[in-house]
DNA sequence: ATGAAAGCGCTAACAG
DNA sequence: CTGTTAGCGCTTTCAT
């Protein structure tokens, strides 16, 4: 930046005005210091500035690249913060890094709050993280009293889910679950109540799985392997979805003919033509939005107690449901 | 820092020197600093230290979330770049942030070097930072000399891809494409280099698509519809073969029966169970070291004339592909 | 409309 | 083994 102010013959913070197009030099000094910034190849230094202004503008988010609906969630969290002011850095959960280092790098890179997508099971630092910076977890629920929540009511969803099956006659309705992941036993949990509340209690049938499509192909499997054979499943997500009906499509089973098949979340593979899939819509973009919004709230509204927003999620009847054969 | 080290009564470099692991201070002190450090919730922040060192120690990595075959190099360079001390910052391309301004953000963090994962077409301010930066192309080819290149050969890989159905008896292989997106050109080019060296140049049968699910789904609507079929298909990448292959087979169509598929990149989808995609496998983890080399390489041994490495891929036939019917 | 000086949190160099 | 001093690039306040 000295640089640039010499070559121009000005002072730094004439400089520094200029790139940050404030009012106060003249336009001819504006135009002579932007050519010589562009010559030299100047951009601000952002860690430099922010550490003046004591802000970093930068929101951390903590989430698996793997997961399609949590790629659209982020997707949605870049504009909403943009729209705000914000920017966000992002911590990839990777096999090689897990949760408390990547989340001890957005801390350490300043960042002002933290969106948590992908919150693994007993995360005793979370709260620690939590007691000195404004963090919601999105999109998943967790046990931690201090922390936001922003999420969509699966239980409900999964309940509306058994619903639709059962009003189509189905009463043998399996649920491919993911295990311990985050939101799986939510989900588990509104699978018994709906199943209970139709008094199918006795038919309830929960396959081992995981959010992926290789869980979902292992449930086709072993579905295939049976004698008895549920006419309906609900998945832990849609892609898990994409996997059980794919490879039960190719070993000569009908969907929704021989087996109805709902999914979770209406990602994008939801909506792909072949899979016309009926899955429960979660709304990614009003949910990232509730995420910035907390956040954001604690930062400048300095609110303290938490906030536990839960979205409803809604059924979307597309071409993988029908009465059973 | 300074509530740390006033709270345990030492000075702030020794504090520093605790949180960094160096030689120096006494158990004792080293002790007392760490749990004065965790009681006040105090990490050390790093944007101060690297403005302090006048190094980041971060590289850039451009790339869109959306492409699992990024996800995976994404995933690889993380653990290449710690290896060596680096750490990644992600700048995501989406629908609302395109690749000048994630270039610009992630310069003015002084990220020391950049990785391009997704260079959108005709990329002219792309030379201007390059002149200032270590940066390479990773995993397609772009015309821009400046700029380091580590990518696979894909002309050579779609060769493979045509010779292998050749030898199985095809002569109708048709090749869905993916427009001008980044690397397409070259797919292509290998398609038709395949076609005329088989004799078969008249048979070159170019489907415009994408490097998506949707794409390979229009590609496939297309094919059904029309009188004369190929007897194989050589798709842009697998995520377009995903989408053909589901497409075809709900219409009723048999992969490898009636067609034969070949994808491209053997990302994780190639390797689904039921899909069991035919492919043209990139070496993900290779690319990945070969991209964190050369931007280290410029940054540490101070090279400046370009570099370019091209790997030789590798045709792995799994299960789409067969003898024509 | 522009310049001089101070300081953000940290670390390197040197003193003790 | 620990403390003192100075300065990284930037912005803010105050003076010109």
């Amino acid at each position: 930046m000295s640089d640039v102010a010499a070559r121009v013959g000005v002072s730094r913070p004439t400089v520094s005005m200029v790139m940050r197009g404030l009012e106060g030099p003249s336009e001819e000094t504006r135009r002579k210091v932007l050519l010589a910034a562009d010559e030299l190849g100047y951009a601000p230094d952002t860690s430099a500035r922010l550490l003046r202004r004591q802000r970093s503008l930068q929101l951390g988010v903590v989430f698996t690249m793997r997961e399609p609906f949590h790629v659209e969630l982020v997707e949605h969290l870049y504009s909403c913060a943009a729209a705000r002011g914000y920017d966000l850095a992002l911590g990839a959960l990777t096999p090689t890094r897990e949760q408390d280092r990547v989340v001890e790098e957005l801390v350490s890179h300043r960042c002002e709050g933290l969106i948590l997508l992908d919150t693994e099971s007993g995360t005793a630092p979370l709260g620690a993280v939590a007691a000195h910076l404004p963090a919601v977890q999105l999109a998943c629920p967790v046990a931690d009293k201090s922390l936001d929540v922003v999420r969509s009511d699966d239980a409900k969803g999964i309940r509306q889910a058994v619903d639709h099956l059962v009003e189509l006659g189905h009463r043998a309705i399996a649920h491919v679950d993911a295990g311990n992941r985050p939101g799986a036993a939510e989900r588990r949990r509104g699978y018994r109540a709906g199943m209970k509340r139709h008094g199918l209690a006795g038919h309830a049938d929960i396959i081992p799985g995981d959010y992926t499509r290789e869980a979902g192909a292992a449930a086709a499997q072993q579905l295939l392997e049976r004698t008895g054979r549920p006419t309906a499943v609900i998945t832990a997500n849609d892609d898990c979805a994409l996997g059980l009906i794919d490879s039960l499509v190719r070993a000569g089973v009908d969907v929704p003919g021989d087996l109805s098949v709902v999914g979770y979340d209406d990602s994008s593979v939801a909506r792909l033509p072949f899979l016309n899939l009926t899955t429960v819509r979660q709304d990614a973009a009003r949910l990232a939005e509730l995420a910035v919004d907390a956040v954001l709230d604690r930062l400048e509204a300095g609110r303290t107690e938490a906030r536990k927003v839960t979205l409803a999620p809604r059924l979307v009847v597309r071409g993988t449901t029908a009465p059973p054969a």
